[in-house]
DNA sequence: GTTGCTGCAAAGTGTTTGCACCCTG
DNA sequence: CAGGGTGCAAACACTTTGCAGCAAC
């Protein structure tokens, strides 16, 4: 259990006069025992294994804190659902993911980094964030 | 209106026993007429102004159609809709979108393209497609 | 005790499907 | 005239919201 998570979750909710409850420090518990890619409902199944009263609803609003108070961030794969990942202390990465098997792989590249800051540049762009994602067969489901 | 595509389409449509109907060429024209990154529900307003009794779910299924023949190629954005563009006779690019006016400017970078060759190979996957979405904010929104 | 939080159910959004009738080939 | 296509409405999947009761501060 990562205290310093914890931490940034009590300072966000205590600078906007919001309140720790057992569902958020349930729903942030399970978040970060969670090393994966995880959607809503799979984060909903995690919480209600300790905490079986907690609602869908609670997860959901309990993710979009944890997304204003930086900790995870929202991606999308494209399959109609969205999922979260670490945000805080956990660098910048893209994703090359396997439509076989699901498997995520996160990379970067440093070049490829700097080529999309000089496309942005030479169109006059101002970038502020990008998403890259690479589709594939990953070696053990070729 | 743009022969070729009409071409692939109704080629399409003979090899696989289906039938040509206004309502697809209709689909099919406002499809083509719009050179824009367009949302089912844009493309059916489009379609209601010269066939008003058109239904989104022909839409929805035409756009399928259009799909399944490589007319069209599926995009998301992430702000809940996908949205469709043009694929034949339109070669590979990736998207640059200004978070301010919606404004989308295409672009490809070989040298993008090439990295991510290479990092999917360095990490034994098969690229089969990529997507690469930068946000930020345009010249004329700055 | 105030004010925010929760669970539930209902509403929303974008997309898909079932069905009776219609039209193409 | 047979079999696919259509419009409509209902169903769907995921997410958000309204509300009355509950709990943290």
């Amino acid at each position: 259990m990562s205290s310093k998570e914890i931490q940034v979750l009590e300072d966000y909710i205590s600078q906007h006069n919001l309140k720790i409850t057992k569902q958020r420090r349930a729903v942030l518990n399970a978040f970060l025992d969670c090393e994966e890619h995880i959607s809503a409902d799979e984060l909903h199944k995690l919480v209600t294994a300790t905490e079986p009263k907690v609602g869908l609803a609670t997860v959901y609003r309990t993710i979009a804190l944890l997304i204003q108070s930086g900790l995870a961030s929202e991606l999308d794969f494209g399959d109609g659902q969205k999922r979260y990942e670490h945000k805080y202390m956990h660098s910048h990465h893209d994703h090359m993911i396997c439509t076989e098997c699901g498997k995520i792989i996160e990379f970067n590249h440093p070049l490829i980094e700097k080529f999309q800051e000089e496309v942005a540049a030479r169109n006059g762009f101002t970038m502020t964030s990008h998403k890259l994602d690479i589709f594939g067969i990953c070696k053990e489901c070729r």
